[in-house]
RNA sequence: GCUGUGAUGGUGUAGCGGUUAGCACGGUAGGUUGUGGUCCUGCCAGCCCGGGUUCAAUUCCCGGUCACGGCCCCA
């Protein structure tokens, strides 16, 4: 018995209808954003990733060698194709461009709930244009998918990691260094919490230790723009400039016209994403059902078209939403609230099942064709059993209604149709005008 | 990378050092040659893989695989 590979999933029809809802829903939210989508292939040159991501990647991807030893890679990611596609095809594209994607990643990790090796992303880049406004569009979109989909109880947290590399630039760390730069090293205990790890890594530097009590008030504080007040005092106590911040408030407003309030928005100043290419904005969304995996989208303003000498474009602004993790959300929730539809919108279309009974089955084929080219779900029963084991195959299917056609109704020109749902019978001309009426 | 728990037909489960491995759902063929979501019957289909202990292993032991948790990390 050959089985699956560890972290991938195979996915039945019963719930491939749930995905495409999700994903239909998701690309009618990015197309009325202007968003159009866009693919890059599975696999790409080793190159692209550790170009972006630094050679420490390697060891979390799918990275083989073809028979010409090319060093390839299945995509861990989607963010870094879609810029060397930029670079490769849309350079003289009128800018700014807005792109989504959606696709399987591959990331050569320990599998779990909510985290599988063989996973789906949805994203969206922004490219070419900068600044609160533009950061505004990218997290509203955000927004609006997740509200669109039903999701509740999630918390969007926004930072700022240029409030950051201010405070900790304006302190005397250093932005280069080996292995990690010192302010990279802060940042990432700060997006953890590790505060003995910073204090360490303070009285290391030299630092005194009410930098670090400034940079704990900030931490602390907990809300949304009526927050940013509080903050101004503690950088003007830590003499950093305002700028960021200002940007920030700015963000906020628009966000607050441009999408729906979202079931918690807390500033955070910081969340630092653990990546070294955001510059600006940050943002990412948890939800408390998925406990220890519970992130579910996050993003933010990053500089990485230079790789591709790109530089007039950076910083550009987009988001990856965890397709996988958000369908957990949903369906936890659903079953939370007894909600039985988990993706709005993937209850399937009505359908009907035509059956010829006891008679030549060529006699019906033309109106099952007709049916179909009118818009409705129609499938020949194949099985030619009788009527009661086709009216319970047909239940089991999930048919709305079935035609039933036998020797007496083609002799009068005439069909029963049966309502599986509501029990009812009708009995209607044998033509498509006809039994598409009561359909 | 560390660590805990588990694995019996397609699904959910019972069970035991020696069983024709039980049950329910499911699938399939009939009982019923024009009306289902009732009933009855037959059939289909299982002890994750590899070693070890034993007269005998699905059962006990070890290793692997896979799944689900907790750390670490990330998305």
């Amino acid at each position: 018995m050959v089985q699956r590979p560890r972290g991938t999933r195979d996915f039945t029809p019963e719930v491939m209808n749930r995905r495409l809802a999700f994903e239909n829903l998701l690309e009618s939210m990015a197309l009325s954003h202007g968003f159009k989508r866009v693919q890059t292939p599975i696999f790409e040159s080793l190159d692209l990733f550790t170009a972006k991501s630094g050679p420490g990647v390697v060891k979390q991807l799918y990275a083989f060698q073809d028979k010409s030893d090319r060093a390839l890679t299945l995509r861990p990611e989607l963010t870094a194709p879609v810029m060397r596609m930029i670079s490769e095809e849309m350079r003289s594209s009128p800018k700014p461009l807005r792109l989504s994607y959606f696709g399987q990643c591959f990331r050569y990790e320990e599998s779990k709930k909510g985290r599988y090796r063989e996973f789906f992303q949805y994203g969206v880049e922004l490219i070419g244009a900068s600044g609160p406004l533009a950061e505004a569009e990218v997290v509203s979109l955000a927004i609006d998918m997740l509200d669109s989909c039903g999701l509740v109880d999630y918390e969007v947290r926004i930072g700022h990691v240029g409030v950051l590399r201010d405070i900790l630039t304006g302190l005397g760390l250093s932005e280069e260094g080996e292995p990690e730069p010192p302010v990279a090293s802060a940042m990432r205990l700060l997006d953890k919490g590790d505060w003995d790890g910073l204090a360490e890594l303070f009285a290391s530097s030299g630092i005194s230790s009410s930098a670090l009590d400034n940079l704990r008030k900030l931490a602390e504080l907990d809300g949304g723009s009526e927050t940013l007040d509080s903050a101004r005092e503690i950088l003007s106590a830590l003499e950093v400039s305002h700028e960021s911040l200002d940007e920030l408030a700015e963000l906020l407003a628009a966000l607050s016209a441009l999408a729906p309030t979202p079931p918690s928005l807390k500033v955070n100043l910081c969340v630092a994403r653990g990546l070294d290419y955001y510059t600006g904005m940050v943002f990412e969304v948890n939800v408390a059902e998925l406990g220890g995996e519970g992130q579910v989208l996050g993003g933010g303003s990053y500089r990485l078209l230079h790789l591709f000498g790109l530089e007039d474009l950076d910083p550009s602004c987009g988001f990856g939403l965890g397709f996988d993790r958000v369908l957990l959300a949903l369906e936890a929730q659903a079953e939370r609230v007894g909600r039985s539809e988990v993706v709005p919108g993937e209850t399937p279309r009505p359908s009907t099942l035509v059956m010829p009974f006891k008679i030549d089955a060529h006699a019906v084929l033309s109106i099952v064709k007709e049916l179909r080219d009118m818009g409705h779900i129609v499938e020949l029963d194949l099985r030619g059993k009788n009527i009661g084991k086709t009216l319970d195959w047909a239940s089991k299917n999930g048919f709305t209604n079935v035609v039933i056609v036998g020797p007496q109704d083609l002799e009068n020109s005439r069909c029963s149709i049966k309502n599986l749902t509501t029990g009812d019978q009708n009995e209607v001309g044998l033509d498509s005008t006809s039994i598409s009426s009561v359909l």
